[in-house]
DNA sequence: ACCTGAACACCGTTCAAGT
DNA sequence: ACCTGAACACCGTTCAAGT
């Protein structure tokens, strides 16, 4: 890559940034190109959708949560792990308001730009799903894809500014459900 | 109401009744307007905002939801009627794509014209709610306004086609998280 | 190689001009 | 009273023309 197209690059990530953090995932790529000085044009040869701008700027997040679920895999109780995890998912969201939307259709579209990191994220959590279970500490009907459906359910709450202040109390909620086994008491016993 | 005014404004509701069903809530106002044969401006004065129309064509379904909890209110079991009320509302929901987050947003805009309605559904839920924490079947530690955002989670979800499959699985997972009354199994001793 | 202005087909808002 | 076309300020997409 030429220098300059790398200078040019490298602003409109920076601005695209501030921009996002401030408007939400939804901003008109337009005003980034103005706030960065470059033609739309430009930005839009170097991220041709507004997916890709999204992966290039989230995928710092997007290796470090994955990172972070590893770890865990590994580490503590397989309850904490999870629930941990979860959180850590949940709060990362609510830095790019409006991002959860565009994960949910990236992860059935292949073609989405953002759909290897979605379903590299969602193994991510699955695996320490199937820790839990398991451990018998997490109910054993639910599989990754839910658990990612559910992650998306919590963060998108806290895209509503009307529901966000609920969102923390109903995070327990769901996380009581999810570390419930219902009907299934003794995790030594299969059948 | 001039007899072509009202025709117009029939007509023009059930157009956009159609162009929803099959686009979602966010369908162009324009193309409503010209599939009905009038001017946008036309659809604008009869509806000055995209809500405005939706609490038109959604007046009776919110009516509707509304008289059921009032009926469950003095049937069934206190645990039944919410979870079968909790049921309809999610329900309903999916005919109307995307209009959660409309909902969501109208909540807490004074200004809106589906504010009322919102408030409404609300408060005629936290009742079914405050009936079913009395009888010590639903958690105590969760209110009207929770209530609200939790069927507006299940909603949304079943709007994303991706998390779509998992809505009814997810929507079992939540009630019986809001049906557990968790550390308090007995209802007769408060403290 | 890389950048850009301009044309394009959309959107919702507003309003002066018509019947 | 009610309707409407047209102008407006936006949006993302595309591409021929520049350096």
């Amino acid at each position: 890559m030429r220098a300059d197209a790398r200078k040019n690059r490298d602003h409109l990530l920076a601005v695209a940034g501030s921009a996002i953090t401030e408007q939400g995932v939804d901003v008109s790529l337009r005003d980034i190109a103005r706030r960065a000085d470059v033609g739309l044009a430009t930005l839009l040869r170097h991220f041709p959708t507004r997916e890709a701008l999204l992966d290039a700027l989230l995928r710092t997040s997007f290796d470090e949560l994955t990172a972070k679920a590893v770890e865990l895999e590994s580490s503590g109780s397989p309850e904490d792990a999870l629930l941990s995890w979860l959180r850590d998912c949940v709060g990362w969201t609510t830095e790019y308001r409006g991002v959860t939307v565009l994960m949910a259709a990236a992860i059935e579209d292949t073609q989405s730009a953002l759909h290897a990191s979605c379903v590299t994220l969602r193994a991510a959590g699955a695996r320490l799903l199937t820790r839990a279970q398991a451990a018998g500490v997490a109910r054993a009907d639910i599989d990754g894809a839910d658990l990612f459906a559910l992650i998306a359910m919590l963060a998108w709450l806290g895209d509503q500014s009307a529901l966000a202040p609920r969102a923390d109390r109903l995070f327990g909620v769901v996380a009581s459900a999810l570390l419930t086994n219902p009907g299934e008491r003794d995790p030594q016993t299969p059948g």
